[in-house]
DNA sequence: TTGAAAGCGCTAACAG
DNA sequence: CTGTTAGCGCTTTCAA
């Protein structure tokens, strides 16, 4: 008598082609990851019996035997910040037009969980790791290493030795921010940044400001320097800040393009004309900032070319064992209508 | 005399800590997955020797042994929309707190694009898929069914029964801003939907606003009524091309926040007063909305809670067979300024 | 061109 | 509580 208890819907297998086709299973491989050496004939055999059979290979099995997976991870601060999320796009694209997947994990701008996320995509077995600056901590450097699995930064500021890097100079443009100020005779500027803490990109963008400050022999006044986090209520609490200090900056620098957009509706709010009685200044050249009325000066930053050019590097490497080299991109000062003449 | 060729930095595998530890490997394999069921004293021996040996796991093998691989996918439309950014933000978290990985593609609203990738996701093996919206290609569906793995799909109206769906209704919120804009004594309500095909979400909020102008006896004008890309420029296109209409819609109704920013920038561009002359509805909530000026009346989408809402059941499906609910959040009418008295 | 067979590193019975 | 062992499903020599 037959069983008739419903069997478990077990998976189909390499083995299950190669019966069915009356092949051997490393036939059925061949086919489906060499195809040019298996004879025509046999292939299509072979092909329409996965066809038929709806036939899934395991990434588990293929990556135990091949070490390969076909994974990349990425670590990334947070998902809130449209920056990100257009260099992941790229990254995510690139990725994809090689058959690779990504597989996203979100930091919090915590180095701990930085390293324990580090750590479970390495057990993942991803074929390489994306990063964001150049800022990490020793454990995940020295995880990084012995793993010798292949990595990339984006976002930094300097053609680095330990971790190939495709970046832009936040410094330098920092300063050319400064530059563009001054030209218009502003001198007492201020800042909004992020948070420098832990984050390489805040700090050296800060630094470029200040050294730029320098540059034109004039003053830093710390107290119209802050830090603050991305937001836009956070923009608009240190533009109240800024203008109850002593000292009234004719012009602020804001860390990125969402603290600026802050500060700039708090100033509609306070009817501080902008840029007539406040220039402001963002980092990012996100997409609404040049809809925006006056529209916002700000730096073009590569975000979607990073993540692009980081994942040819990745896929270059992978495939071929080419070197990443460190590379710096073009971030270009966009002078638009919130920066004017001192008053 | 000794091989001096350095020897190829071989992974650490259990069999190493088992042996340096002086164990069988199931024991270290029980340390690292059941700890409660191992003596201390061998379980901290075996801990220290991980430690000491920089020991990774191969997700692979414990995959294949297991048939769990602890990573979720997630087929996105596109990145660039910080909607999505949310919901994925909301969902990363909670996997991520339950030791999950996320797996993310982007589909580029592009169906077959998804068919294949997500034949990608479930070769990696994905314990489980988030899905955006209830539309997919029935090869998608026939995928999803006979791998039977875990899927939830977010966004979507309805609660379904093939796909467990934890979403909202879009058109019953489409229906909330017509009966809102109806109250002020808008007459002739123009549209600016999303692209309709393939997105039931577009689809479903267009609907909703063409039912509820049949509830309110208000006539319909298809050429009040286009479609369009969710993007600035898009919105401000097509608010150009509805004011050149014969029919000049006191009203419009956006299908997403970017094109009502869109139209709240062309509308400052063409001097065109809002509310006063035209007013404009959007759909999201995104954070910035609620700073612009005027403010944008919109509805608050969850995207978020749903992220999240998704993960949670996700997860305890997966650790207790917990069969998943479709479920409806709130989506509510947020009435700011951008909507006034008819003119 | 193809097939047989040896692992890849781990989990989970099973036996002790 | 712990060790032994049989796979998990595939890739990749090695032979034929």
């Amino acid at each position: 008598m037959v069983d008739e208890t419903k069997p478990v819907e077990r998976q189909v297998t390499i083995e299950d082609i190669a019966e069915a086709a009356n092949v051997g299973i490393a036939t059925v491989s061949r086919t489906l990851n060499h195809p040019e050496i298996v004879r025509q004939k046999t292939r299509d055999k072979i092909l329409s019996v996965v066809q038929e059979l709806g036939y899934i290979r395991s990434g588990a099995a293929r990556a135990l035997a091949s070490k390969q997976t076909f994974t990349v991870g990425a670590l990334i601060p947070t998902m809130n910040n449209a920056i990100f999320a257009a260099s992941i796009a790229g990254f995510e694209r690139e990725l994809s037009k090689a058959n690779y997947t990504l597989l996203i994990t979100v930091t919090n701008y915590d180095r701990d969980q930085e390293t324990i996320q580090l750590h479970k995509l390495l057990e993942h077995g991803v074929d390489a790791v994306l990063l964001i600056g150049l800022e990490h901590s020793k454990r995940s450097y020295t995880l990084l290493n012995k793993s010798n699995c292949c990595v990339v930064s984006i976002f930094g500021s300097r053609r680095s030795q330990k971790i190939p890097n495709i970046g832009f100079d936040n410094k330098k443009a920092a300063e050319k921010i400064v530059d563009h100020l001054v030209s218009l005779g502003h001198q007492r500027i201020g800042m909004i940044a992020g948070i420098t803490r832990h984050n390489d990109r805040a700090r050296d963008r800060k630094n470029g400001v200040i050294k730029a400050l320098q540059k034109h022999n004039l003053a830093y006044h710390p107290s119209l320097f802050i830090e603050s986090q991305y937001s836009h209520p956070h923009g608009r609490e240190a533009l109240k800040h800024l203008i109850h200090q002593n000292i009234k900056p004719t012009a602020i620098i804001c860390g990125n393009d969402v603290l600026a957009m802050g500060v700039l509706f708090e100033a509609d709010a306070q009817r501080i004309k902008v840029p007539g009685q406040l220039s402001v200044t963002g980092f990012d050249n996100l997409p609404i900032t040049g809809h925006l009325k006056p529209a916002l000066t700000t730096i073009d930053v590569p975000s979607e070319q990073m993540g692009a050019e980081a994942a040819k590097a990745i896929i270059a490497n992978l495939s071929s064992e080419a070197k990443i080299k460190s590379r710096l991109l073009e971030a270009k000062l966009l002078i638009r209508n919130t920066t004017g003449p001192r008053r």
